[in-house]
RNA sequence: GGGCAGGUGUCCGAGUGGUUAAAGGAGACGGACUGUAAAUCCGUUGGCAACGCCUACACAGGUUCGAAUCCUGUCCUGCCCA
């Protein structure tokens, strides 16, 4: 499909920050297929549409994606709609909640939009798989699981772990991979692609086809992202994560609050820096002869740029620096409104203008953080709870280290 | 259907009638330190204009001067038997 690249770089490019190919083989066989008939691969992607916002853990599957793309082939992305209705148990101890189909369709739309971000969309199909799954009759589900037995199900890490551990597993969620399964069925995938944690519902993918029939499709899995605590994968339900649609300086700041560790990880499956390149930095690094800080910027400053264009990067970069590196105010203070019915003789209890800008949710939050030293006004320290302070238009208040606000007296309800 | 074991704060997990807003841990937050972090140390971690009051140990009742702890019922979960 692509004349400028040989079967041998497009493999080569394919299999950067890939965790495992299966077969392995397979990749270069598909391709060289491709080449041959002239025919596009599909590249297959489910997506379950529980967490609409897409962070970077995801992003290394959708940028490989894009490489697949932009070698000329089909991406075929995958709603599982109907699939939601049970869940997917990977890498859960708990049963999922069932989402409600408004939920789903939500969901579903702005999946799509994020995705654009990313992936071209003129080469992207997207399909909901309520399509071939709401068709079956139960006969033919049936049918299906019987191409499945209880103990390959049961082998799935997941639901062996529940299993031994006496946690409750109900019937339904050990038909999720074979739903997934028929997935790469119904639209005759040729790659599928996923997180480590797709392991056994991709593998289910090839079972399936070949029983019914087809030439199974090549897995390719991309190993999970580790988030920003360092441990537990990147995800949103653990908080640990950067969304690709997040502010430039939020993004910035948060690659920069990595530890020096996971920054290998992080240029490998989070940027295009070359391999060469990267590895060359972090060995500086390792050996002292370069601040490890200026490494994590170069990330940091990359990551940034990947989704928010290089200017925009660079500006962050040195907005970032002002703040933390020489701690000084931002340039861009949020305004905290105060109505004027919430002053007294031109004051207001500190803790009051702590909750009303949102730095703590309730009056106790706001005393302990008084309390504990990390309030200031105009650079002055306050310690007691009980303190009126005088509220001037333009004074900035610092909550902790990361909260700014700026007073602004509304003079109109 | 029967038997047994359980359901505690954001999470894990002690506590089986009386200083128990509930040990301990994790997480989170604040301070110190620093290269932003991490690690470490110190502190905080239900609500309330707050040395007091209110609300909390699945849910609903009950016993008691007093219950997360005892009783009854309901819901939920696991294991075993059928």
């Amino acid at each position: 499909m692509n004349d400028s690249l040989s079967i041998d770089e497009q493999v080569a490019r394919l299999r950067r920050g890939t965790q495992a190919i299966v077969p392995q083989d397979g990749l270069r066989a598909k391709l060289e297929k491709s080449a041959k008939t002239g025919k596009p691969l599909k590249i297959k992607l489910g997506l379950d549409p529980t967490a609409p916002d897409i962070h970077l853990g995801f992003a290394v599957v959708l940028r490989k994606l894009r490489q697949f793309q932009d070698m000329g082939h089909e991406v075929i992305i995958i709603i599982g709609d109907y699939t939601a209705l049970i869940g997917d148990p990977s890498g859960r101890s708990a049963t999922r909640p069932m989402l409600s189909k408004d939920e789903i369709a939500r969901n579903g739309r702005t999946y799509v939009e994020q995705l654009a971000r990313i992936l071209d969309r003129e080469k992207t199909i997207v399909r909901f798989n309520s399509e071939w799954l709401g068709a079956l009759d139960f006969a033919q589900v049936v049918g299906l699981a019987a191409h499945m037995t209880v103990a390959q199900v049961l082998q799935r890490e997941d639901f062996a772990n529940r299993y031994t551990q006496r946690q409750p597993i109900s019937l339904h969620e050990l038909l999720y991979p074979l739903a997934q399964a028929y997935d790469s069925v119904a639209i005759h995938a040729d790659i599928e692609m996923g997180g480590q944690d797709q392991t056994f519902n991709i593998l289910a993918g090839r079972d399936l086809q070949e029983k019914m029939g087809q030439e199974p499709q090549v897995a390719l899995f991309m190993p999970l992202l580790v988030g920003l605590d360092g441990e537990k994968k990147m995800s949103k339900s653990l908080g640990n994560y950067i969304g690709i649609s997040e502010s430039p300086l939020t993004m910035y700041s948060k690659v920069m609050s990595l530890g020096d560790a996971q920054m290998g990880v992080y240029f490998l499956l989070a940027t295009d820096v070359p391999e060469p390149e990267f590895e060359a930095l972090l060995a500086e690094a390792a050996s002292g002869k370069t601040n490890p800080m200026t490494v994590k910027h170069r990330l940091a400053h990359a990551i940034t740029a990947l989704y928010h264009g290089d200017t925009e990067a660079t500006a962050v970069q040195e907005e970032w620096k002002r703040v933390h590196s020489e701690r000084q105010l931002p340039t861009d203070i949020p305004e905290i409104a105060i109505p004027p019915d919430a002053l007294a003789d031109g004051k207001i209890w500190i803790v009051r203008l702590i909750t009303l800008a949102n730095f703590a949710k309730t009056n106790g939050e706001a005393r302990r953080l008084v309390e504990q030293g990390g309030v200031s006004l105009d650079d002055e320290k306050i310690t007691d709870p009980q303190a009126q302070v005088a509220v001037t238009d333009g004074a900035v208040l610092k909550v902790g280290k990361k909260n700014f606000g700026k007073l602004a007296l509304t003079t109109r309800p």
